[in-house]
DNA sequence: GCAAAACTCAACCAAACGGTTGAATATACC
DNA sequence: GGTATATTCAACCGTTTGGTTGAGTTTTGC
């Protein structure tokens, strides 16, 4: 179902990125796979108010949360944030651009996907 | 001031797309400038809901409104929307996009501009 | 001048947001 | 088994959001 902008998810994940915490978490999780306790650290915040900024995200899909042991590791997952850029994409200066020809585009700029 | 990305532009800007409401009003304008009761008319909900919208829209910069006579008339303005999807961008399979290479392709893809 | 049109303002409301604190729940370690 | 660690849950709180209604303001047209 391409093309199919879920409008539901659109809202979850532009809500999510509203909050300037949790963009700096993205960015945080860019570099690389974190424990809560990690990603709340540079916060000055308490640990629940992080915990819950990452139920956002999760709920978004944004991020996906796996528990090993003790310590719940917060990935980043970059798709949901795809059918946002797309979505924007359809304004503006992008108005009129081809998604088939963005998507080849895409495939021979980057280094290692697809 | 390239790539200076205001956090609290970014905030509105993503909060003011994070409404249904208000992306169906962004596609409304792509089509053409409208009248606020032109705006209000497909949605069912009050002027006064509609009105307020307007101003979060106006607010993050992604219209403008111009009074003219007893009419005021909504612009769509694009560059708003611009940040935040450079703000994307940086994430996900979009990371490594070089930017000036993403600007060629939009000027051989865009039928009119520049 | 007066009524209709096109908004906006103000007050209100319920629900969601973003934070707090303290308790609860797993898991790991000795 | 008991204690420390990692994280979530639950209750609470003040603010914001998204809607309502009704009144106010400006402009247009007869």
């Amino acid at each position: 179902m391409k093309g199919m902008h879920n409008a539901p998810a659109l809202d979850m994940v532009f809500a999510a990125l509203a909050d300037p915490t949790r963009r700096a978490i993205l960015s945080m999780l860019l570099e690389d796979d974190m424990a809560v306790t990690d990603v709340a650290e540079p916060f000055e915040m308490s640990l629940a108010a992080i915990s819950k900024h990452l139920v956002i995200l999760g709920r978004a899909g944004l991020i996906t949360q796996e528990r090993r042991g003790r310590v719940t590791w917060c990935k980043l997952e970059p798709d949901a944030l795809r059918d946002a850029s797309i979505w924007m994409q359809s304004f503006g200066q992008f108005e009129a651009v081809n998604l088939d020809a963005f998507e080849r585009f895409l495939k021979t700029e980057l280094p290692d996907e697809g």
